[in-house]
DNA sequence: ATTCGTGCAAACCCTTTGCAAAGAG
DNA sequence: CTCTTTGCAAAGGGTTTGCACGAAT
């Protein structure tokens, strides 16, 4: 049962991939894994869900919301909040951050190349840091 | 020009701080602008609604998120958002930034005390940034 | 009279949930 | 076979909108 690699990954690897993280390996969560983790970018569930059902009928939206949130909480992917309207997932990659245009919702990577963590404010009493996010909220310089 | 610091409440001073900022002034956006200038703090639209009604029914629904986002299209408050849930408002202060509690979605304030333009990535050509925001994701220390 | 602001309810959109059927181990 | 996962549709919750009424110029 070797399937095609069609965008970087076989279906065995993702599939393990779920395994290691907890997650049991099912038809539909592979798709959906495979596309989170295809490429460096950021997408909805809305397109998840567009993109996972490419002509055919594979996965539900209740499944694309829940199985989004599963990973999440996994750790397998990363919720990016920077949009009121929406979330956007993308892979737990290395330290980076966003550019967020404000006018299209358009979203866009920049890594840090200074220590960040020796600059953060201590932590409040009895907290522990789930993670730190820098949004750089930008828009068209209006002409 | 005038003298804009958020402490004293009287009507005629946030009517005159509305105008300064292009809003007309009405007895509900007064109202509502005191409740987001009273205090350091954020708050929900809901938490708005409820804040200015007590006891009384002087704002709707409608026209407090109406005024919110006025207020923030005309620079008087910011809209914070951490919370995939609900959009927070907060008088537009100097540079700080936030704690977020994952579990109980609570908001804390910290300050910067380094020079976090400095360290800033390249903005993409022709963009200009809007704003900054530094959010620390944390929860209580695992028990 | 014309323009702007408000209130109400309904509409909207993203997201979650309840429950029956299909799938995994 | 038992427990988990999926699908469908409906509900949920925050936010926006359409339209009539009221206030201000």
């Amino acid at each position: 049962m070797r399937k095609m690699n069609l965008h970087g990954k076989t279906t065995t690897e993702i599939a393990d991939l779920l395994r290691d993280h907890g997650i049991t390996a099912t038809l539909q969560r592979v798709e959906i894994a495979r596309i989170l983790l295809s490429k460096k970018q950021h997408v909805s569930a809305e397109q998840v869900l567009e993109k996972v059902n490419k002509g055919r009928s594979l996965v539900s939206k209740a499944t694309v919301y829940n199985t989004l949130r599963l990973f999440a909480a996994k750790g397998l992917v990363k919720e990016v909040i920077v949009d009121p309207t929406k979330v956007f997932y993308e892979p737990k990659t290395n330290d980076h951050h966003h550019f967020f245009n404000v006018d299209t919702g358009e979203l866009t990577d920049f890594d840090v190349d200074f220590p960040l963590v020796d600059n953060l404010p201590h932590t409040p009493e009895g907290m522990s840091v789930v993670g730190v996010d820098i949004t750089v909220r930008v828009r068209a310089a209006h002409a």
